[in-house]
DNA sequence: AACCACGACTGAACCGATTTAGTGAATCCG
DNA sequence: CGGATTCACTAAATCGGTTCAGTCGTGGTT
C-alpha cells in the first residue's frame, strides 16, 4: 500500500488539507502545526506521488530544450554547455527537463503544441539560433511559455529571452583592433541565417562608422562558423598584394579565427606581428592556441542557468513578468592580437 | 469549459467507460459503436486531459535518456547520433523523451530514483560507456525499468541492452588486417574505463591467438579515443626502427586511427604502402580521410533507434520479456588497408 | 425449456492530491 | 461589551480519466 497524504494527515492529526498546505508552504498554517506535519511526513517516509499532484494542481513540473536538429553537424561545446546549464537550472528548482529537436517533423505535427496541451510541460526553453522559425510567433499567441536562450526574436515581444549582445560584441571587438592602431580590419563572417552572425557584423560595421574608416565590401568573408570555410577564405585574402590587405581580422567566432590563424601561420605569416585575429566565444581552443586567441568570451552554461533560473522562477509563480536581458560579453586579452606593424 | 469525456459520452449516447475504452482501443466494444464515439470524438474536437489519463492510468508516457556527464569533453558524433535515434523512436511510439546526466549529482541525491518514484518517467534509456556505474545494479532491484544502449552489464542479467559486439568487432578488425598478410599488429587502444575499449582488446588478442601470433605487449599502445594520444603514441611507435615494428595498426576507435594516419602521413610513411590502419565507428571524417579509413561501421541511430522502440513496446505491453540482443559491426573497407610491403 | 456462455455495455468506485467554502476560537476596536 | 476581523484549521467537492464488478440480451447446447 502506497503511503498517502491521509496516512499523514490521520498520524499528525490533522486534516490532509492542512498537510497539503504544508507541504506547498502556503500560508494559513501555525508554526507548530506545521512542525509536526513535517516531523510526521520524515517519520513515515510519504513522498507526494507527483502524479496526483499535476493532475489536480495542473502543473507538470517539466519544461523542455528544444535544440536546433543541425546539434549533429553542430556538435560543439556551444551546445554542451547549454544542455548542463539547463539541466542544472532545472534540478536547482526540481523541474525536469525534456529534449526536443527543432526539425521538420517537429514544425509539421505541430510536436510543440502537443507538449503543452498534452500537459507535459510547462513551458520552452528555445535554444536554436536560426531565423527562420515560424512557429515561435504562435507560442505567445496560444498563451503559452517560451525563453529564448541567446537568440533573437525582438519582433515577438511577448517571447522572454536571455542572451548576449551580440552587436555590442561586434563593435567592441572591431574597435579594440581600432585601439590598437588598425585601419583596415576584415570581418570573416558567420552564417546569414542566424541572427548572432548578423548582429556581430552590425557590431562590426558600427565601429568602422564611429571611428570613420571606410566599410570595404571586400573585406568581408562569408563563413558559417566552421573552419574549412574560414580557411579557404584566408586563403583568398592572402592571395591579395600585401598592401592592399587587412592588417587584422574580426572573425565572427573562435572556431573561424583558429582556422584562419592556421592558415596564416602555415603560410609563414606571424600572429600578430604580420596580422591580428580576434574571435568570438572563447571555447577551450582558443586558450591552447599558438598565441593564445584574444577573444569575446560568452559563458553559455552561465547564460542558460540563469536563464532558465528566471524562467522556471517565473512559471512557479505565475508572474506575468517580461524577461529581457542582453549582456556583454568580455574580452579577453591573449596574444593573437597586437598594433599594425608600421605603428610599432 | 474544457470538453471532457463525458461530453463525448452524453453526445455518443454511451457511458464514459466505454468511450475510455474506445480511447484506448481496447476490446469488448462493437464495431458500431466504436464508430460512433470515434465520430463524435472527431465532432465536438475532445482532446483527453493527458495529466488526468496519466494520474489514474498511472503511466508517465515519459522515459529518460542518461547521458555521461563528460559528454562535454566528448562531443562527439556519437552522441549526437544516439540522441537523435532516441527522441524518434519517443516520438514514434507516442513517448517524451527527459534528459538527465550521471553525474556526481545523479548518484549522489539518487535523481534516477526520483524520476521514478515522483513519476517522471516508465523507464531509463542508459548511453554511459562507464563500468563504474554504483547505481546500474539498484535499478532492478528497485524494480524499475531501464535499458543499456551499446554498454556492458552482463553482470546485472535483469538490465536490458542492446548493444554492438565489441569482443567480435576487435576480432574481426584484427582478423581482416591478419588475412592481409600482417603478422605483426598494434593495437591503439581505447580508454581502460570504458567495457567498449577493453572488448575490443579482447576481440584483437583473440585473433591473434586464432592466427597462433604471439601477443606482444609493447606493441599496446594505451589512448583515450581522441586524437591527442593517438598522435603521440603513433610518434613513439615510429621512433622504433623499421624492421622491429609493426605493419599494421588496429586502432580502437576512427579519431584514434585518423590522428595515428595523420601522424604517418607527415613522417613520410604512406598508407597504406607502409602501414595499414583500421578504425572503428565510421565516423563522417573516416570517409572523407586520404586514404578513405577502413572501419568498422557503428550505425548509432538506427541501434539506438532500434534498443527505444523495443525497450517502449515492452514499456507499454507491462511484457516480462527481456530484451538483450548484441550485433555485429559491419566492415567498410576503404583504402587505408593493404598487405605489407613483403607480401606485394 | 432450462441453463450456460459470451459479448457489449454501464455504474460507480477509485486514483491522491488541491482547493474552496465554511467553522470556531481568539483578538481587536470603538 | 458586542460586533467585526483575523487566524488556524477542516469537510467535502473536484480534477478527468481508468477499471472492476455486474447487468442485460442473445445465441447455443442439452
Amino acid at each position: 500500500m502506497r503511503i498517502t497524504i491521509k496516512d499523514v494527515a490521520k498520524q499528525a492529526r490533522v486534516s490532509p488539507a492542512t498537510v497539503s498546505l504544508v507541504l506547498n508552504n502556503a500560508p494559513g498554517v501555525s508554526a507548530m502545526t506545521r512542525e509536526k506535519v513535517l516531523r510526521v511526513i520524515a517519520e513515515i517516509d510519504y513522498k507526494p506521488d507527483a502524479l496526483a499532484r499535476r493532475f489536480s494542481s495542473g502543473r507538470t513540473e517539466a519544461i523542455a530544450l528544444i535544440m536546433p536538429p543541425e546539434i549533429i553537424s553542430l556538435y560543439d561545446p556551444y551546445f554542451m554547455s547549454l544542455i548542463r546549464g539547463a539541466i542544472e537550472a532545472a534540478r536547482d528548482r526540481g523541474f525536469r527537463m525534456l529534449l526536443e529537436l527543432a526539425d521538420a517533423r517537429f514544425m509539421e505535427q505541430r510536436i510543440w503544441e502537443d507538449l503543452f496541451r498534452k500537459k507535459y510541460v510547462d513551458g520552452l526553453v528555445i535554444a536554436t539560433p536560426f531565423l527562420d522559425q515560424e512557429y515561435l510567433s504562435e507560442i505567445p499567441r496560444a498563451g503559452f511559455q517560451a525563453i529564448l536562450v541567446n537568440g533573437d526574436r525582438s519582433d515577438i515581444p511577448e517571447l522572454d529571452y536571455v542572451g548576449y549582445d551580440d552587436v555590442r560584441c561586434g563593435f567592441e571587438a572591431t574597435y579594440y583592433l581600432i585601439g590598437l592602431g588598425h585601419r583596415r580590419i576584415a570581418h570573416f563572417a558567420g552564417p546569414t541565417n542566424q541572427a548572432s552572425a548578423l548582429k556581430r557584423f552590425e557590431g562590426f560595421r558600427q565601429a568602422l562608422e564611429r571611428a570613420r574608416i571606410p566599410f570595404r565590401p571586400e573585406d568581408i568573408y562569408p563563413g558559417d562558423y566552421m573552419s574549412e570555410m574560414a580557411a579557404a577564405a584566408m586563403r583568398r585574402m592572402l592571395s591579395r598584394p600585401t598592401e592592399d590587405r587587412p592588417t587584422a581580422i574580426f572573425a565572427a567566432n573562435d572556431t573561424t579565427a583558429l582556422g584562419a590563424m592556421e592558415v596564416a601561420k602555415s603560410a609563414g605569416l606571424a600572429v600578430p606581428e604580420h596580422i591580428s585575429i580576434i574571435g568570438v566565444d572563447d571555447t577551450g581552443a582558443a586558450a591552447l592556441a599558438q598565441p593564445g586567441l584574444t577573444t569575446m568570451r560568452q559563458d553559455i552554461h552561465a547564460l542558460t542557468y540563469r536563464a532558465v533560473c528566471r524562467f522556471l522562477r517565473k512559471l512557479e509563480e505565475r508572474a506575468p513578468e517580461r524577461i529581457h536581458e542582453r549582456s556583454p560579453m568580455t574580452l579577453i586579452e591573449r596574444g593573437s592580437c597586437a598594433p599594425p606593424e608600421g605603428r610599432r
